[in-house]
DNA sequence: ACCTGAACACCGTTCAAGT
DNA sequence: ACCTGAACACCGTTCAAGT
């Protein structure tokens, strides 16, 4: 047993490390061979699990980030695939917390755990403006907001475009956030948090209206 | 003579070469050697118009996309810099062009324009997600967008906060357009645009009442 | 099945040198 | 002032080999 073999691998555990360099520092600085120093393994170590390399790695992690149950602190489980999930228990949980609540608090807690979810990874938000993987996640996204918004009286076009008004505002919210977060005159946490709310209750205002 | 040298290179047309790599390989596909072999020059020649290399280059190309005076094809001058540009005749007259209409059209034809300049560079759009240089176009955008709710009735914490939603749903429209665009399910163009002006009519109806 | 280690082509950047 | 060309450290990826 010469080698630092680690034999833990797994693409959950690679995901959470690249995500934690990404965090410390940027995008830029995740290179196959820093992720590998991290996971105590040679960096060709990690193409046994993503075969298709760095870019197949993107993808995964953008399909991480944007699954609900990472914001929840629950992501001991297996990180999620390019391909569809099944269900699992806890993310059950979640909706059922939300499902009897009227439909403009049902969207308002989605944005805002959808919201906390991109900022906590906001150093991988680049990855998310060409990657649009296919989740189960993303399917629940839709299907609760098209609900809602048929709740709300909409129906015909106006429930997708809705829905995208919807999601595009709540990317876009945290795109503006972060993007102007390193300047001088960036409004602190607090602030920001009151001006994404008083968007949001201004587009489901004007949506249902 | 045995070198190559192109003696014409500035950093505008370093930007706008830059970007139509691009557009051609995607973000990853620009590197400062393919970008120099692009403008027929060693690629080392690039680092006496951005002496922090690759990052000011990014820095300047955010700059570039950001600024309006690119959207009306009219982009021979000088190229932005991270610095203020003084104002040219260009952009005065696009903008008096609107000065006239009332607030709600003022803000539809900037969000159009602005929409518009987003899709054209979409291949750097995630550059845009962690860089807002201090550009004259900004400070404008600023001015015009605060003026326009302060005529539509709004003062105090809302008038900032409505820009900032504006903002926030234009950069999330088009980057949550331009994440779906490669799937099955992605609309056409022409429903990409009635989905963003459906939000943001929305969003506007909704900030002023 | 899972990981190593050498190899290859490519990359960003520095620096001394050329004009 | 503006560009070249060699050099260096680093990168993504392939592949044969080890266990």
């Amino acid at each position: 047993m010469v080698s630092r073999n680690n034999a833990g691998l797994s693409r959950e555990r690679i995901i959470v490390e690249a995500l934690h360099i990404i965090a410390g520092r940027g995008l830029g600085g995740l290179s196959m061979r820093r992720l590998g120093d991290a996971l105590e393994v040679e960096a060709m170590a990690i193409y046994h699990h993503f075969p298709k390399g760095k870019e197949q790695l993107f993808n995964a992690i953008a399909a991480y980030v944007t699954t609900a149950r990472v914001v929840s602190g629950l992501a001991e489980g297996e990180g999620p695939e390019e391909e569809e999930l099944p269900a699992t228990g806890i993310e059950q949980e979640d909706s059922e917390q939300v499902e009897n609540l009227p439909w403009d608090q049902r969207i308002t807690a989605w944005a805002e755990a959808y919201r906390t979810r991109l900022l906590t990874y906001s150093g991988a938000l680049s990855l998310l403006m060409h990657r649009a993987p296919h989740t189960l996640a993303e399917k629940r996204t839709t299907a609760l907001l098209e609900a809602a918004l048929e709740e709300a009286g909409l129906s015909g076009d106006a429930v997708v475009r809705g829905r995208d008004a919807l999601l595009g505002y709540c990317l876009g919210s945290v795109g503006h956030q972060v993007r102007y977060e390193d300047r001088e005159d960036a409004p602190a946490e607090a602030e920001a948090l009151a001006r994404f709310l008083f968007g949001l209750r201004a587009l489901l205002h004007g949506l249902t209206r």
